[in-house]
DNA sequence: GGCTGATTAGTCAAGCCTGAGTATAGCTGG
DNA sequence: CCAGCTATACTCAGGCTTGACTAATCAGCC
C-alpha cells in the first residue's frame, strides 16, 4: 500500500485550492500563510516549484499575465487531468494513515545523558510551550472559517494527548518529590 | 525560540548513537532500521550524507577502515565539539515543542469535494488502518528495549487521540444513521 | 517631488534527501 | 565448482526545499 508522502499532500493542497478558482502564485501563498499555516508546512518558494511541476505534468495550466510593467503573474488553472488527479489524491489521503513523526521521541530516548533533575526542568518548560500553543489553537478556532473547525479540533485532541503523556512522564521522572508539597 | 527542525533531530540522533560507541555507517543504519524505524524517518543514504556533514563540521571524526578488499568502512567517532553540540541539541529538543504536521488535515479540509457517504466509507477504511497500527505498536512494546517504553506510550496516546477524533468525525458526518441499528 | 518602508511577485543558488546503482564476500544447492 | 542469492557497505545523479535576493509599485509624509 503506497504510503502517503508529504509530497502528495502538497499537490493535493495546491490542486484543491485551484479547484475552487484560478489563482496566481502569490495569491496561493498568501492564502496558505493566512488560513492554513497552522496545519501545513509549505514555504513560498516550494509552492512556486510545485506549481511549475504540476504544470509540466499537465495537471494545471499556466498563463502569464502582466499589468503595467510589474513582475509577471503566473496564473494557474486546474486541467481535467488535474481534476482527476485531485480526486485520486483526496481519496488516498482520506483512506491512508501515515503515523506522524514526533520530534520529542529522540530527546526522550537520550534523556539519560542529562541529569534527571535537569530533564524534568526542561520538560516543564516544554509543558509551558504546549499550553501556550493550545491557547493559540483555541483562538484560531474562532478566527478561522468553519471548515477548519474539525482540523483545529484534531490538533487540540493531539495537544491534549501530548500534555497527558508529558504529565505522566514528568511525574515518573520525579516520583519522590510528592513528599514535601509547597 | 529557534524552531526545532527535523534536521537538528537527525543530527541529535546520529550524535546520540555515536556517543555510546564508535560505529560505521552501515552499522548505524542497521541499528536505526531495527530499533528506531517506528519513531524516526531517516533513509540510509541520508544518514551517510549527514554523517559526512557532521564530519565536515568537526562534530565527528571519520576513519576509513578496510578488511580484505571489501568496500571500505567509514568509522565515525564523536569529537569533543560533537559532545558539546549533542548536549545543546538534546537540551533544545527537550525544551522546544514543535507541533507535528498531520497529513489528514488536508483531506478533511477538502472532504466536501466528495459525496459524504463516500467520505465516511473511506474514513472507515482509515479507521481500520489505525487499529492495525495500534496493534503493531503494542507488539513493539514487548519486543523493544525498555528505554523505548516511554516512546511507544507516546505513540499509543496519540493513536488513541486520533481514533477518538476520527470516531467523532465519522459520527458527525453521518448523524441520521443511528435511527435503524442493524 | 523625492525618500522610506511596506506590499506585490517571483527567481535562484545552494543545500537536503533518496531511489537506484555499484561492488565485494560468503553461502547454498545441484 | 560455480550460478545465483543474500548480506555488507557505500556512492551518486537527480529531484525536492528553502533562505536570500531582485525588482517594481504604492502609501505616507516632510
Amino acid at each position: 500500500m503506497g504510503g502517503t508522502t508529504a509530497h502528495m499532500d502538497r499537490q493535493l493542497l495546491l490542486l484543491g485550492l485551484l479547484r475552487n478558482q484560478e489563482m496566481h502564485g502569490y495569491q496561493i501563498n498568501e492564502f496558505i500563510d493566512q488560513q492554513m499555516a497552522f496545519c501545513v508546512d509549505l514555504k513560498r518558494s516550494t509552492a512556486y516549484y510545485l506549481l511549475d511541476k504540476l504544470c509540466r505534468e499537465g495537471y494545471v495550466s499556466e498563463e502569464v499575465e502582466r499589468a503595467g510593467n510589474r513582475p509577471e503573474r503566473h496564473v494557474y488553472r486546474i486541467t481535467p487531468a488535474g481534476e482527476t488527479y485531485f480526486q485520486h489524491l483526496l481519496r488516498h489521503n482520506l483512506t491512508a494513515y501515515a503515523p506522524p513523526i514526533y520530534a520529542e521521541d529522540i530527546g526522550i530516548i537520550f534523556q539519560h545523558h542529562l541529569p534527571p533533575a535537569e530533564v524534568t526542568r526542561l520538560l516543564r518548560v516544554r509543558h509551558e510551550a504546549i499550553i501556550t500553543h493550545r491557547a493559540r489553537l483555541e483562538l484560531l478556532q474562532t478566527a478561522l472559517p468553519a471548515d477548519h473547525r474539525a482540523v483545529i479540533e484534531h490538533h487540540i485532541v493531539h495537544v491534549d494527548a501530548e500534555l497527558a503523556w508529558l504529565d505522566r512522564l514528568i511525574a515518573a521522572d520525579q516520583p519522590t518529590d510528592a513528599k514535601h508539597p509547597a
